[in-house]
DNA sequence: ACCTGAACACCGTTCAAGT
DNA sequence: ACCTGAACACCGTTCAAGT
């Protein structure tokens, strides 16, 4: 469903330059991007990227205050693709709370497999320590109201059991990120992204089963 | 339950001083533990922690390959002492599967909140790329076995669904796993690690409700 | 056998200087 | 306004030399 586009970084830089690069913030993010992909979020090295896009390192710091920032930036892009992604999963499925929830667990799982660079941006480093990029936080949140605003539905209509949505709406968080942890980690081994996500369903079912009301008394 | 025993690591190096150091090997691993507790795994530094213990930091390379083969000891000890406060948390647990498994699950977590410099190295770091380390791969691998156990006697009991115990399992291991790292990341915010703990179990129960055999269709 | 001290290649960050 | 190039303090790793 998700399209990488980040291949043509160095392309698009020698392309349009307007000074020295056109928009030499965008294509330092771009090219974080691709190294990362490559190599992890821990071999990342600034001066690699200023590298890449053919400019001297010290030139990062005109667009970001520090290698941290550019980590933020990425994050950034990633938490509004991930909202987006959601969005679009939630939208397109007029099957009821049920399936619209699964809906948006998996598409949580795919946007991972799709863009493992950004998720481990996104989930690994702690960026935002002491409060900066606020922005950060409001791109999560936003991407988290998905499942909350499901799961409140689901109990309107009865078929969710009535505790605190946001209770409910941790649990299927916790489930899709610990679940795309152990992938990346490779404490899961998977042929490939889409047999990740359908095994995904699978390990999920429990949970959603588990959100209907009136739970089961055991035997 | 679990207490920690890293802080007089100075000390003990200073008093039984073999050749230079009694067991240099070990000293360094506390003082490495006590400096990820303080500021985490990747402000760990091989040159600051040979010199907590008074040692060049060159010294550190007669009993460690590199900085990896000593972040593999702490997470080895860690996974060791998983494995050993989960196996309390069931051998200590009278009850049926049902609740065993949620005491295991619950073990975890606490073993979490209890070590988080452990749990934070062995969930962190790409540790063994390639192969090296074998007895972590074990260590691991013991800790999950006890989740299969307890998955399957359900099963015999009738109490959980008859799917593969693994899949079962794998979702608890997704679940505390993911609780975790919600909570340290600080995606959760929680007021102390036993709140973290009980609102854990919280958190757990639709999935426990969702093993049970039959899932009900919704409504 | 175990540790020191100096060296090497690398890193993030800063800053005067160029255009 | 934007980038260069050199400098600074740090890092992991290696290795001859000391005991």
């Amino acid at each position: 469903m998700l399209v990488s586009s980040a291949m043509t970084a160095r392309n698009a830089a020698q392309k349009k330059r307007g000074y020295h690069h056109g928009d030499l913030g965008r294509a330092l993010v771009a090219a974080a991007v691709e190294l990362i992909r490559d190599r992890g979020p821990e071999a990342f090295t600034l001066r690699e990227v200023a590298n890449a896009v053919g400019v001297t390192h010290g030139a990062a710091y005109r667009h970001f205050e520090d290698k941290t920032a550019l980590l933020a930036a990425v994050a950034e892009d990633g938490f509004r693709a991930l909202g987006a992604h959601v969005g679009r999963a939630v939208a397109s499925d007029p099957r009821g709370p049920r399936e619209r929830l699964r809906s948006i667990a998996t598409a949580y799982v795919e946007f991972a497999m799709d863009r493992p660079a950004h998720y481990r941006v996104m989930s690994g480093p702690r960026l935002n320590e002491d409060g900066r990029f606020p922005s950060l936080e409001a791109a999560i949140d936003e991407a988290f109201a998905f499942v909350i605003e499901e799961i409140r539905r689901g109990q309107a209509e009865g078929v969710f059991r009535r505790e605190p949505a946001r209770d409910l709406a941790l649990g299927v968080w916790v489930m899709a990120h610990g679940y795309v942890e152990l992938v990346f980690r490779r404490r899961l081994k998977v042929k490939s992204p889409k047999v990740a996500v359908e095994y995904f369903e699978k390990l999920f079912t429990p949970y959603l089963d588990g959100l209907a009301p009136k739970p089961p008394r055991r035997a």
